[in-house]
DNA sequence: TCATGATTTTTGTGATAACAAAATTATGAA
DNA sequence: TTCATAATTTTGTTATCACAAAAATCATGA
Protein backbone atom coordinates (compact mmCIF):
# COMPACT_ATOMS: atom_id res chain seq x y z
CA UNK A 1 0.00 0.00 0.00
CA UNK A 2 0.92 3.61 0.01
CA UNK A 3 2.05 3.85 -3.65
CA UNK A 4 0.25 7.44 -3.77
CA UNK A 5 3.86 8.72 -4.24
CA UNK A 6 5.14 8.81 -7.79
CA UNK A 7 2.76 7.67 -9.79
CA UNK A 8 2.44 9.40 -12.93
CA UNK A 9 -1.37 10.08 -14.09
CA UNK A 10 -2.91 8.21 -16.79
CA UNK A 11 -5.23 10.28 -19.45
CA UNK A 12 -7.87 8.10 -19.88
CA UNK A 13 -9.31 4.99 -18.57
CA UNK A 14 -7.01 3.17 -17.92
CA UNK A 15 -6.76 -0.77 -18.21
CA UNK A 16 -7.35 -2.93 -15.00
CA UNK A 17 -3.76 -4.33 -13.94
CA UNK A 18 -3.03 -5.18 -10.79
CA UNK A 19 -5.11 -5.12 -7.98
CA UNK A 20 -8.84 -4.31 -8.97
CA UNK A 21 -9.13 -2.10 -5.87
CA UNK A 22 -6.40 -0.50 -6.39
CA UNK A 23 -7.57 0.18 -9.73
CA UNK A 24 -10.99 1.54 -8.29
CA UNK A 25 -9.40 3.77 -5.73
CA UNK A 26 -6.89 5.15 -8.31
CA UNK A 27 -10.07 5.99 -10.91
CA UNK A 28 -12.50 7.56 -8.10
CA UNK A 29 -9.02 9.45 -6.87
CA UNK A 30 -8.91 10.72 -10.52
CA UNK A 31 -12.59 11.65 -11.31
CA UNK A 32 -12.65 13.56 -7.48
CA UNK A 33 -9.18 15.87 -8.46
CA UNK A 34 -11.01 16.27 -12.03
CA UNK A 35 -14.09 17.33 -10.39
CA UNK A 36 -16.37 15.04 -12.42
CA UNK A 37 -18.77 14.69 -9.18
CA UNK A 38 -20.45 17.73 -7.78
CA UNK A 39 -20.50 17.89 -4.06
CA UNK A 40 -23.20 15.89 -2.94
CA UNK A 41 -22.79 13.32 -5.42
CA UNK A 42 -23.51 9.95 -4.06
CA UNK A 43 -21.07 6.69 -4.69
CA UNK A 44 -22.76 3.99 -4.02
CA UNK A 45 -20.96 0.89 -3.77
CA UNK A 46 -22.64 -1.07 -6.98
CA UNK A 47 -22.93 1.82 -8.79
CA UNK A 48 -19.61 2.47 -8.56
CA UNK A 49 -18.59 -1.06 -9.19
CA UNK A 50 -20.27 -1.31 -12.69
CA UNK A 51 -19.17 1.99 -13.80
CA UNK A 52 -15.55 0.76 -13.45
CA UNK A 53 -16.92 -3.14 -14.35
CA UNK A 54 -15.34 -4.47 -11.31
CA UNK A 55 -17.08 -6.19 -9.06
CA UNK A 56 -18.51 -5.16 -5.32
CA UNK A 57 -15.92 -5.96 -3.40
CA UNK A 58 -12.96 -3.50 -5.06
CA UNK A 59 -15.22 -0.36 -5.43
CA UNK A 60 -16.26 -0.77 -1.61
CA UNK A 61 -12.19 -1.42 -0.28
CA UNK A 62 -12.27 2.23 -2.69
CA UNK A 63 -14.93 3.89 -1.10
CA UNK A 64 -13.73 2.87 2.19
CA UNK A 65 -10.48 4.14 1.90
CA UNK A 66 -11.58 7.56 0.10
CA UNK A 67 -13.73 8.03 2.92
CA UNK A 68 -11.07 6.98 5.54
CA UNK A 69 -8.48 9.60 3.91
CA UNK A 70 -11.32 12.12 4.23
CA UNK A 71 -11.85 12.86 0.19
CA UNK A 72 -15.30 11.23 0.92
CA UNK A 73 -17.76 11.71 3.44
CA UNK A 74 -20.50 9.90 5.16
CA UNK A 75 -23.56 11.49 5.65
CA UNK A 76 -25.28 8.06 6.96
CA UNK A 77 -24.93 4.65 7.72
CA UNK A 78 -25.09 3.71 4.02
CA UNK A 79 -24.81 6.45 1.80
CA UNK A 80 -20.72 8.39 1.07
CA UNK A 81 -21.28 11.31 -0.41
CA UNK A 82 -18.51 13.96 -2.45
CA UNK A 83 -17.86 16.83 0.31
CA UNK A 84 -20.15 20.06 0.43
CA UNK A 85 -17.49 23.44 0.70
CA UNK A 86 -16.96 23.49 4.44
CA UNK A 87 -14.74 26.61 5.50
CA UNK A 88 -13.73 24.71 8.95
CA UNK A 89 -12.53 21.38 7.48
CA UNK A 90 -10.31 23.63 4.59
CA UNK A 91 -9.28 25.95 7.68
CA UNK A 92 -8.03 22.43 9.75
CA UNK A 93 -6.26 21.09 6.38
CA UNK A 94 -4.52 24.37 5.72
CA UNK A 95 -3.15 24.41 9.54
CA UNK A 96 -1.88 20.64 8.91
CA UNK A 97 -0.60 21.41 5.99
CA UNK A 98 1.60 24.30 7.11
CA UNK A 99 3.24 22.11 10.22
CA UNK A 100 3.76 19.09 7.69
CA UNK A 101 4.74 20.06 3.80
CA UNK A 102 6.90 23.28 6.73
CA UNK A 103 8.63 19.90 8.19
CA UNK A 104 9.40 18.21 4.83
CA UNK A 105 10.30 21.67 3.38
CA UNK A 106 12.90 22.44 5.63
CA UNK A 107 14.36 18.71 5.95
CA UNK A 108 14.26 18.45 2.38
CA UNK A 109 16.49 21.35 1.77
CA UNK A 110 19.80 20.38 2.34
CA UNK A 111 19.12 17.48 0.20
CA UNK A 112 18.71 19.44 -2.66
CA UNK A 113 20.83 18.80 -5.72
CA UNK A 114 21.24 21.22 -8.73
CA UNK A 115 18.82 18.74 -10.91
CA UNK A 116 16.35 19.12 -8.28
CA UNK A 117 16.38 23.36 -9.16
CA UNK A 118 16.68 23.19 -12.90
CA UNK A 119 13.74 20.75 -12.62
CA UNK A 120 11.86 23.42 -10.48
CA UNK A 121 12.45 26.39 -12.87
CA UNK A 122 11.42 24.18 -15.68
CA UNK A 123 8.06 23.40 -13.70
CA UNK A 124 7.42 26.73 -12.59
CA UNK A 125 7.92 28.19 -16.47
CA UNK A 126 5.34 25.54 -17.45
CA UNK A 127 3.26 26.88 -14.50
CA UNK A 128 3.42 30.71 -15.49
CA UNK A 129 2.56 29.09 -19.45
CA UNK A 130 -0.11 27.62 -18.75
CA UNK A 131 -1.76 30.13 -16.60
CA UNK A 132 -1.25 33.06 -19.55
CA UNK A 133 -2.86 30.09 -21.80
CA UNK A 134 -5.28 29.72 -19.30
CA UNK A 135 -5.01 26.11 -19.21
CA UNK A 136 -5.93 25.62 -15.54
CA UNK A 137 -6.14 22.45 -14.98
CA UNK A 138 -2.22 21.74 -16.70
CA UNK A 139 -1.22 24.67 -13.84
CA UNK A 140 -2.84 22.98 -10.96
CA UNK A 141 -1.04 19.39 -11.81
CA UNK A 142 2.41 20.93 -12.28
CA UNK A 143 2.03 23.23 -9.24
CA UNK A 144 1.03 20.05 -7.15
CA UNK A 145 4.49 18.59 -9.19
CA UNK A 146 6.71 21.52 -7.89
CA UNK A 147 5.27 21.28 -4.53
CA UNK A 148 5.78 17.27 -3.89
CA UNK A 149 9.40 18.00 -5.92
CA UNK A 150 10.32 19.65 -2.58
CA UNK A 151 8.50 17.30 -0.63
CA UNK A 152 9.90 14.27 -1.69
CA UNK A 153 13.16 15.50 -0.93
CA UNK A 154 13.80 14.75 2.57
CA UNK A 155 12.92 11.11 2.25
CA UNK A 156 9.78 10.39 4.74
CA UNK A 157 7.62 8.42 2.92
CA UNK A 158 4.76 8.29 5.66
CA UNK A 159 5.09 11.87 5.50
CA UNK A 160 4.88 12.65 2.15
CA UNK A 161 1.77 10.24 1.86
CA UNK A 162 0.02 12.25 4.78
CA UNK A 163 0.51 15.37 2.92
CA UNK A 164 -0.83 13.50 -0.46
CA UNK A 165 -4.19 12.66 1.90
CA UNK A 166 -4.36 16.30 2.16
CA UNK A 167 -4.33 17.75 -1.10
CA UNK A 168 -7.27 15.46 -2.05
CA UNK A 169 -9.19 16.15 0.64
CA UNK A 170 -9.14 19.24 -0.11
CA UNK A 171 -8.96 18.78 -4.28
CA UNK A 172 -11.98 16.69 -3.62
CA UNK A 173 -14.03 19.66 -1.76
CA UNK A 174 -13.16 22.29 -3.59
CA UNK A 175 -12.19 21.34 -6.86
CA UNK A 176 -15.16 22.86 -8.93
CA UNK A 177 -14.08 26.13 -7.95
CA UNK A 178 -10.53 26.24 -8.53
CA UNK A 179 -10.87 27.79 -12.21
CA UNK A 180 -11.69 31.57 -10.23
CA UNK A 181 -9.31 30.19 -7.73
CA UNK A 182 -6.24 29.73 -10.07
CA UNK A 183 -7.32 32.92 -12.48
CA UNK A 184 -4.68 35.17 -10.26
CA UNK A 185 -1.04 34.10 -11.03
CA UNK A 186 -1.66 31.68 -8.63
CA UNK A 187 1.94 31.16 -6.28
CA UNK A 188 4.56 32.50 -9.09
CA UNK A 189 6.05 34.82 -6.51
CA UNK A 190 6.19 32.31 -3.61
CA UNK A 191 8.35 29.34 -6.01
CA UNK A 192 10.55 31.68 -7.20
CA UNK A 193 11.45 32.91 -3.65
CA UNK A 194 11.23 28.95 -2.60
CA UNK A 195 13.50 28.13 -5.24
CA UNK A 196 16.07 30.95 -4.61
CA UNK A 197 16.37 30.52 -0.82
CA UNK A 198 16.54 26.39 -1.78
CA UNK A 199 20.13 27.72 -3.64
CA UNK A 200 21.28 29.79 -0.78
CA UNK A 201 20.05 26.25 1.55
CA UNK A 202 18.68 27.80 3.76
CA UNK A 203 15.76 25.37 5.03
CA UNK A 204 13.50 27.77 7.40
CA UNK A 205 14.00 30.81 4.59
CA UNK A 206 12.55 27.86 1.78
CA UNK A 207 10.31 26.76 4.60
CA UNK A 208 8.78 30.45 4.75
CA UNK A 209 8.27 31.12 1.06
CA UNK A 210 6.24 27.59 0.89
CA UNK A 211 3.84 28.56 3.79
CA UNK A 212 3.13 32.05 1.77
CA UNK A 213 2.13 29.95 -0.76
CA UNK A 214 -0.14 27.53 1.12
CA UNK A 215 -1.66 30.54 2.99
CA UNK A 216 -2.18 32.39 -0.24
CA UNK A 217 -3.73 29.54 -1.56
CA UNK A 218 -5.93 29.57 1.27
CA UNK A 219 -7.42 33.08 1.58
CA UNK A 220 -8.17 32.47 -1.99
CA UNK A 221 -9.84 29.48 -2.28
CA UNK A 222 -11.48 30.64 1.14
CA UNK A 223 -12.59 33.88 -0.99
CA UNK A 224 -13.98 32.01 -3.86
CA UNK A 225 -15.74 29.22 -1.23
CA UNK A 226 -17.39 32.53 0.68
CA UNK A 227 -18.51 33.86 -2.53
CA UNK A 228 -19.93 30.47 -4.03
CA UNK A 229 -21.54 30.03 -0.78
CA UNK A 230 -23.31 33.59 -1.01
CA UNK A 231 -24.53 33.33 -4.21
CA UNK A 232 -26.73 30.04 -3.73
CA UNK B 1 -15.46 6.17 9.58
CA UNK B 2 -12.69 7.82 12.46
CA UNK B 3 -14.81 6.91 15.41
CA UNK B 4 -11.07 6.45 16.56
CA UNK B 5 -11.39 9.22 18.99
CA UNK B 6 -13.12 8.96 22.06
CA UNK B 7 -13.46 4.86 22.44
CA UNK B 8 -13.03 3.63 25.97
CA UNK B 9 -11.05 0.90 25.92
CA UNK B 10 -12.65 -2.43 26.51
CA UNK B 11 -10.72 -4.73 28.92
CA UNK B 12 -11.59 -8.80 27.37
CA UNK B 13 -12.75 -10.01 24.49
CA UNK B 14 -15.52 -7.78 23.26
CA UNK B 15 -18.73 -9.13 21.82
CA UNK B 16 -18.92 -8.07 18.46
CA UNK B 17 -21.64 -5.46 17.91
CA UNK B 18 -22.24 -3.18 15.30
CA UNK B 19 -19.82 -3.63 12.05
CA UNK B 20 -18.01 -6.89 12.17
CA UNK B 21 -14.62 -4.95 10.17
CA UNK B 22 -15.15 -2.36 13.18
CA UNK B 23 -14.78 -4.71 15.81
CA UNK B 24 -11.90 -6.75 14.14
CA UNK B 25 -10.08 -3.37 13.89
CA UNK B 26 -9.76 -2.45 17.22
CA UNK B 27 -9.59 -5.77 18.35
CA UNK B 28 -6.14 -6.13 16.48
CA UNK B 29 -5.31 -2.74 17.17
CA UNK B 30 -5.98 -3.53 20.86
CA UNK B 31 -3.73 -6.66 21.01
CA UNK B 32 -1.19 -4.09 19.31
CA UNK B 33 -1.11 -1.61 21.83
CA UNK B 34 -0.66 -4.07 24.76
CA UNK B 35 2.46 -6.04 22.50
CA UNK B 36 0.60 -9.59 22.40
CA UNK B 37 2.27 -9.92 19.27
CA UNK B 38 6.31 -9.89 18.95
CA UNK B 39 7.48 -7.80 15.53
CA UNK B 40 8.12 -9.83 13.08
CA UNK B 41 4.76 -12.16 13.56
CA UNK B 42 2.38 -12.92 10.69
CA UNK B 43 -1.32 -11.83 10.55
CA UNK B 44 -2.43 -13.94 7.83
CA UNK B 45 -6.09 -13.05 6.91
CA UNK B 46 -7.59 -16.42 7.92
CA UNK B 47 -6.10 -17.00 11.03
CA UNK B 48 -7.08 -13.36 12.40
CA UNK B 49 -10.45 -14.28 10.80
CA UNK B 50 -10.85 -17.57 12.58
CA UNK B 51 -9.23 -15.63 15.61
CA UNK B 52 -12.23 -13.52 16.28
CA UNK B 53 -14.57 -15.87 14.69
CA UNK B 54 -15.47 -13.44 11.92
CA UNK B 55 -15.53 -14.15 8.26
CA UNK B 56 -12.31 -13.34 6.19
CA UNK B 57 -14.27 -10.11 4.63
CA UNK B 58 -14.24 -8.10 8.04
CA UNK B 59 -10.63 -9.73 8.50
CA UNK B 60 -9.16 -8.52 5.90
CA UNK B 61 -10.68 -4.76 5.92
CA UNK B 62 -9.09 -4.57 9.03
CA UNK B 63 -6.06 -5.68 8.30
CA UNK B 64 -5.77 -3.51 5.41
CA UNK B 65 -6.81 -0.59 7.34
CA UNK B 66 -3.98 -1.39 9.54
CA UNK B 67 -1.39 -1.30 6.97
CA UNK B 68 -2.36 1.78 5.31
CA UNK B 69 -1.84 3.44 9.13
CA UNK B 70 1.20 1.94 8.88
CA UNK B 71 0.53 0.22 12.46
CA UNK B 72 1.21 -2.99 10.33
CA UNK B 73 3.49 -3.66 7.30
CA UNK B 74 3.71 -5.50 4.29
CA UNK B 75 6.68 -7.61 3.43
CA UNK B 76 5.63 -9.36 0.68
CA UNK B 77 2.43 -9.24 -1.81
CA UNK B 78 0.64 -11.74 0.26
CA UNK B 79 2.36 -10.98 4.00
CA UNK B 80 1.96 -8.77 7.24
CA UNK B 81 3.83 -8.61 9.90
CA UNK B 82 4.01 -6.06 12.90
CA UNK B 83 6.74 -3.67 12.29
CA UNK B 84 10.59 -4.48 13.13
CA UNK B 85 12.31 -1.65 15.22
CA UNK B 86 13.04 0.70 13.35
CA UNK B 87 14.72 4.02 13.90
CA UNK B 88 14.14 6.05 10.92
CA UNK B 89 10.63 4.97 11.62
CA UNK B 90 10.55 5.92 14.98
CA UNK B 91 12.67 9.39 13.99
CA UNK B 92 10.06 10.05 11.14
CA UNK B 93 7.10 9.96 12.98
CA UNK B 94 8.66 11.77 15.83
CA UNK B 95 8.64 14.72 13.11
CA UNK B 96 5.22 13.87 12.29
CA UNK B 97 4.20 14.19 16.07
CA UNK B 98 6.08 17.72 16.97
CA UNK B 99 4.59 19.44 14.23
CA UNK B 100 1.28 17.93 14.37
CA UNK B 101 0.80 17.68 17.95
CA UNK B 102 2.97 21.05 18.33
CA UNK B 103 -0.59 22.51 16.32
CA UNK B 104 -3.10 20.67 18.67
CA UNK B 105 -1.55 22.18 21.49
CA UNK B 106 -1.21 25.69 20.37
CA UNK B 107 -4.87 25.27 19.08
CA UNK B 108 -6.38 23.96 22.22
CA UNK B 109 -4.79 26.32 24.92
CA UNK B 110 -6.92 28.94 24.43
CA UNK B 111 -9.72 26.93 24.29
CA UNK B 112 -8.85 25.28 27.65
CA UNK B 113 -11.30 25.81 30.37
CA UNK B 114 -11.31 24.77 34.24
CA UNK B 115 -12.22 21.60 33.88
CA UNK B 116 -9.75 20.71 31.77
CA UNK B 117 -6.84 21.48 34.02
CA UNK B 118 -8.45 19.66 36.92
CA UNK B 119 -8.80 16.57 34.68
CA UNK B 120 -5.53 17.00 33.48
CA UNK B 121 -3.58 17.51 36.95
CA UNK B 122 -5.88 14.07 38.45
CA UNK B 123 -4.48 12.52 35.29
CA UNK B 124 -0.75 13.21 36.01
CA UNK B 125 -1.44 12.60 39.75
CA UNK B 126 -2.14 8.87 38.71
CA UNK B 127 0.09 8.81 36.61
CA UNK B 128 3.00 9.33 38.76
CA UNK B 129 1.12 6.43 41.70
CA UNK B 130 1.07 4.10 38.76
CA UNK B 131 5.21 4.98 37.84
CA UNK B 132 5.89 4.29 41.76
CA UNK B 133 3.85 1.21 42.21
CA UNK B 134 5.34 0.14 38.56
CA UNK B 135 1.99 -0.44 36.80
CA UNK B 136 3.64 0.70 33.61
CA UNK B 137 0.71 -0.32 31.27
CA UNK B 138 -1.79 2.21 33.62
CA UNK B 139 1.00 4.96 33.35
CA UNK B 140 1.48 4.92 30.08
CA UNK B 141 -2.20 4.35 29.32
CA UNK B 142 -3.08 7.69 31.44
CA UNK B 143 0.06 9.37 29.66
CA UNK B 144 -2.07 9.36 26.53
CA UNK B 145 -5.41 10.34 27.97
CA UNK B 146 -3.03 13.48 29.12
CA UNK B 147 -1.62 14.24 25.82
CA UNK B 148 -5.28 13.88 23.80
CA UNK B 149 -7.09 15.73 26.81
CA UNK B 150 -4.72 18.07 25.02
CA UNK B 151 -5.02 17.67 21.67
CA UNK B 152 -8.95 17.60 21.92
CA UNK B 153 -8.86 21.37 22.85
CA UNK B 154 -8.51 22.47 19.64
CA UNK B 155 -11.38 20.64 18.10
CA UNK B 156 -9.85 19.51 14.19
CA UNK B 157 -11.66 16.07 13.84
CA UNK B 158 -9.11 15.02 11.40
CA UNK B 159 -5.53 16.53 13.22
CA UNK B 160 -6.68 14.21 15.87
CA UNK B 161 -7.45 11.25 13.95
CA UNK B 162 -3.49 11.36 12.24
CA UNK B 163 -2.00 12.06 15.55
CA UNK B 164 -3.88 8.77 16.96
CA UNK B 165 -2.49 6.96 14.02
CA UNK B 166 0.84 8.30 14.60
CA UNK B 167 0.45 6.50 17.98
CA UNK B 168 -0.51 3.71 17.30
CA UNK B 169 2.57 3.11 14.73
CA UNK B 170 4.94 3.99 16.98
CA UNK B 171 2.86 1.60 20.37
CA UNK B 172 2.71 -1.28 17.53
CA UNK B 173 6.44 -1.17 16.67
CA UNK B 174 8.11 -0.48 20.40
CA UNK B 175 5.69 -1.61 22.98
CA UNK B 176 7.97 -4.50 23.76
CA UNK B 177 10.28 -1.93 25.08
CA UNK B 178 8.08 0.07 26.89
CA UNK B 179 9.18 -1.49 30.19
CA UNK B 180 12.49 -0.38 30.16
CA UNK B 181 11.45 2.98 28.38
CA UNK B 182 8.79 3.96 31.45
CA UNK B 183 11.58 3.37 33.96
CA UNK B 184 12.58 7.05 34.51
CA UNK B 185 9.93 8.95 35.73
CA UNK B 186 8.53 9.60 32.33
CA UNK B 187 7.22 12.74 31.25
CA UNK B 188 6.33 13.94 35.09
CA UNK B 189 8.19 17.41 35.12
CA UNK B 190 7.23 18.85 31.00
CA UNK B 191 3.49 17.82 32.33
CA UNK B 192 3.42 19.95 35.12
CA UNK B 193 4.96 22.40 32.70
CA UNK B 194 2.04 22.00 30.53
CA UNK B 195 -0.39 22.56 33.05
CA UNK B 196 1.08 25.74 34.25
CA UNK B 197 1.66 27.54 31.24
CA UNK B 198 -2.06 26.03 30.33
CA UNK B 199 -3.49 28.00 33.03
CA UNK B 200 -1.78 30.95 32.06
CA UNK B 201 -2.74 30.69 28.76
CA UNK B 202 0.43 31.05 27.19
CA UNK B 203 -0.05 28.82 23.71
CA UNK B 204 3.70 28.61 23.18
CA UNK B 205 4.58 27.69 26.66
CA UNK B 206 2.30 24.66 26.73
CA UNK B 207 3.47 23.42 23.34
CA UNK B 208 7.11 24.25 24.36
CA UNK B 209 6.38 21.67 27.00
CA UNK B 210 4.83 19.30 24.96
CA UNK B 211 7.74 19.30 22.33
CA UNK B 212 9.88 18.44 25.30
CA UNK B 213 7.47 15.74 26.88
CA UNK B 214 7.61 14.26 22.98
CA UNK B 215 11.90 14.38 22.14
CA UNK B 216 12.08 13.38 26.11
CA UNK B 217 10.46 9.94 25.06
CA UNK B 218 11.81 9.71 21.74
CA UNK B 219 15.28 9.54 23.32
CA UNK B 220 14.41 7.09 25.71
CA UNK B 221 12.94 5.53 23.12
CA UNK B 222 15.39 5.48 20.73
CA UNK B 223 18.14 4.65 23.62
CA UNK B 224 16.34 1.44 24.92
CA UNK B 225 16.20 0.43 20.77
CA UNK B 226 19.60 0.95 20.40
CA UNK B 227 20.75 -1.32 23.14
CA UNK B 228 17.86 -3.91 22.13
CA UNK B 229 19.58 -3.85 18.98
CA UNK B 230 23.05 -4.30 20.20
CA UNK B 231 22.39 -7.05 22.57
CA UNK B 232 20.56 -8.97 19.36
C1' DT C 1 26.15 -28.28 5.06
C1' DC C 2 24.27 -25.54 1.85
C1' DA C 3 22.22 -24.12 -2.23
C1' DT C 4 18.75 -25.06 -5.74
C1' DG C 5 14.74 -26.66 -7.89
C1' DA C 6 10.25 -29.08 -7.57
C1' DT C 7 6.13 -29.85 -5.03
C1' DT C 8 2.69 -28.89 -1.82
C1' DT C 9 0.32 -25.80 1.09
C1' DT C 10 -1.07 -21.44 2.24
C1' DT C 11 -2.83 -17.08 1.17
C1' DG C 12 -4.82 -12.76 -0.98
C1' DT C 13 -8.16 -11.40 -4.32
C1' DG C 14 -12.43 -10.90 -6.35
C1' DA C 15 -17.27 -12.54 -7.60
C1' DT C 16 -21.58 -13.74 -5.84
C1' DA C 17 -25.61 -14.40 -2.95
C1' DA C 18 -28.36 -13.74 1.18
C1' DC C 19 -29.81 -10.76 4.66
C1' DA C 20 -30.94 -6.87 7.45
C1' DA C 21 -31.16 -2.17 7.63
C1' DA C 22 -31.44 2.22 5.57
C1' DA C 23 -33.18 5.26 2.07
C1' DT C 24 -36.74 6.31 -0.96
C1' DT C 25 -41.20 6.51 -2.67
C1' DA C 26 -46.03 6.10 -2.17
C1' DT C 27 -50.03 6.74 0.52
C1' DG C 28 -53.24 8.78 3.46
C1' DA C 29 -55.15 12.00 6.69
C1' DA C 30 -55.44 16.54 8.60
C1' DT D 1 -50.03 21.55 0.92
C1' DT D 2 -47.70 19.12 4.80
C1' DC D 3 -46.55 15.79 7.70
C1' DA D 4 -46.51 11.12 9.44
C1' DT D 5 -46.63 6.38 8.17
C1' DA D 6 -46.46 2.32 5.36
C1' DA D 7 -44.66 -0.14 1.36
C1' DT D 8 -40.91 -0.77 -1.66
C1' DT D 9 -36.45 -0.43 -3.40
C1' DT D 10 -31.77 0.28 -2.69
C1' DT D 11 -27.67 -0.55 -0.29
C1' DG D 12 -23.83 -2.00 2.95
C1' DT D 13 -22.22 -5.98 5.17
C1' DT D 14 -20.69 -10.51 5.55
C1' DA D 15 -19.88 -15.44 4.43
C1' DT D 16 -18.43 -18.47 1.06
C1' DC D 17 -16.11 -20.26 -3.00
C1' DA D 18 -12.83 -20.58 -6.88
C1' DC D 19 -8.58 -19.29 -8.64
C1' DA D 20 -3.96 -17.81 -9.25
C1' DA D 21 0.10 -16.56 -7.11
C1' DA D 22 3.14 -16.59 -3.31
C1' DA D 23 5.30 -18.96 0.53
C1' DA D 24 6.75 -22.92 2.73
C1' DT D 25 8.36 -27.52 2.53
C1' DC D 26 10.74 -31.12 0.75
C1' DA D 27 14.00 -33.39 -2.27
C1' DT D 28 18.13 -33.61 -4.65
C1' DG D 29 22.87 -32.93 -5.77
C1' DA D 30 27.21 -30.93 -5.03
Amino acid sequence: MNDNTTEEESSASELPSGRLSDFAYSSIKEQLTRGVYKPGHKLPIRSVAEMLKVGATPAREAINRLVFEGALVMVGPKTVIVPHLDLAALYEATQMRLALEGLATERGTLCATNDVVDKLLALQEKITLSLDEKRYSDALHDNKEFHFTIYRLCEMPHLLSTIEALWLRVGAAFHDLYPEFAEAKYGVHNHLAAIEALVDKDPSAVRAAMENDIRDGYRRLKKAAQERLKRE
